[in-house]
DNA sequence: TAGTGGTCTAGACCACGCT
DNA sequence: GCGTGGTCTAGACCACTAC
């Protein structure tokens, strides 16, 4: 009863871990285990299988490299909901987005507090080393899945009192109601990253989890560099999507 | 003389993988291992760790999802060299952006021939089902490091003779020359997703590694539908980098 | 043919999550 | 306290690459 051989037989390349990450993944596709539901746990499926649980161990990895399941802490391994669809270069405007596609946004705040800026930031903001900057920590889920991890830096002095304001909204929102200050133009780059610890944690992923690190340096109006954020994606859950509204060259 | 535990004690999580990832990382960083350059056997690795080959194994998964490293065939592991930067909405110049970044491109066709489109490909150019479509294969590397698997679709009867001309550069350029075609806007997607055996194969990587999935639909000037491309990155390559020209909202 | 990474089994203990 | 995933050792064979 453990498993049809003949199932796996037909792959071509052999290879248990080949043959049962063939099966798993038709059990996903085939909606036998629904979006968000819990795969049965290793052991269950290394009896069912006929196998090791390193190997199955390896084939979850695998499955999760593709984005078809994520685990969170220790409870066990999901399969992947649809991804969210993101163009970065709309701004400020998640809760919303994630709204129209149907699915409920959650906003937390973690923290805001003033930090020299990591290397990467002062790069990019061409920040003087030594100064200090406003740094606004925040966790976004999708129906009730943390997803996104954000640190969002900014120059403090330009923008006096923002602490006592609601951080929990989108912050472009706050910067045009309380101060006045609408964006330029933007620059983003995407890197393939792992989380590092600091994101893991509040997205209950395991340390080292693949993800999309997302860098968005924001300009105001009159070009100068405005404020930067580290978007850490959990890489199963977001599409980036961008269309170019001009004509090039 | 296997090693100093000293230095690994310190690390706050312990661990023996955290340990020896952590070392092999100062060494990496530190340029005792150069770009390119080949990593000690794992068996090697092994011995001067006193760890097991899993154990091992699993330290350098996890340094390849990193993007630090990366493994060719069963030739061994290699750090991985600086990212291409890479602007999707910046047009068919591979080979000319990779010479202005300080390295030598190489494109290979793979091949060419008429099939069915995927159901991806026909989905974002609403094409009809079990219509052909002609499907070029390439392979681009640099400094001769194979990075990049592309398919590109596209109606062939809109380029009566393409296949007579030398398919190994710049298609764009190609298109404006010979049919006097130019493009419209263009929309693109990425992915993170793990290689497809057609594309680790030319790749010369694992089944399964991690890649960056780039989708790219072109239109022309007239709005019509031109053709499509999938780019299959290596992950530890590339960086998309994208900046908006002009004034959202 | 020797050396490399890739896979696999067996068995064990640890750390966290939940209730 | 029990169940879950996470890590670790031991030992073995296979498949491909380079020579």
């Amino acid at each position: 009863m453990t498993l049809k051989l003949a199932d796996m037989a037909e792959e071509q390349n052999g290879g248990r871990m080949e043959a049962i990450h063939q099966a798993l993944l038709r059990r996903i596709e085939q909606g036998e285990i629904a979006a968000s539901g819990r795969l049965p746990a290793e052991r269950l499926l290394c009896e069912h299988y006929a196998t090791h649980r390193v190997t199955m161990h390896e084939v979850l990895l695998r499955l999760e490299a593709e984005g078809r399941i994520y685990r969170e802490g220790r409870r066990g391994w999901f399969v992947s909901p649809p991804r969210f669809r993101y163009d970065p270069l709309g701004r400020g405007h998640f809760e919303r987005s994630v709204r129209e596609q149907g699915r409920q946004p959650h906003t937390q705040l973690l923290d805001a507090t003033m930090v020299e800026p990591p290397p990467l930031v002062r790069h990019m903001m061409q920040w003087p080393e030594g100064a200090p900057m406003l740094r606004i920590r925040r966790l976004r889920s999708i129906d009730r899945r943390p997803v996104l991890y954000v640190e969002h830096y900014l120059d403090a002095e330009r923008l006096p009192g923002l602490l006592q304001h609601d951080l929990s909204v989108s912050l472009t929102e706050l910067y045009r109601a309380v101060y006045g200050l609408t964006y330029g133009y933007l620059r983003f780059n995407i890197t393939p990253a792992a989380l590092p610890a600091e994101a893991a944690q509040p997205l209950r992923a395991a340390r080292g989890s693949p993800a999309l690190l997302i860098a968005r340096l924001n300009h105001a109006r009159d070009g100068v560099t405005r404020d930067c954020d580290l978007e850490y994606w959990r890489h199963d859950a977001v599409l980036v999507e961008v269309e170019s509204r001009e004509m090039p060259l």
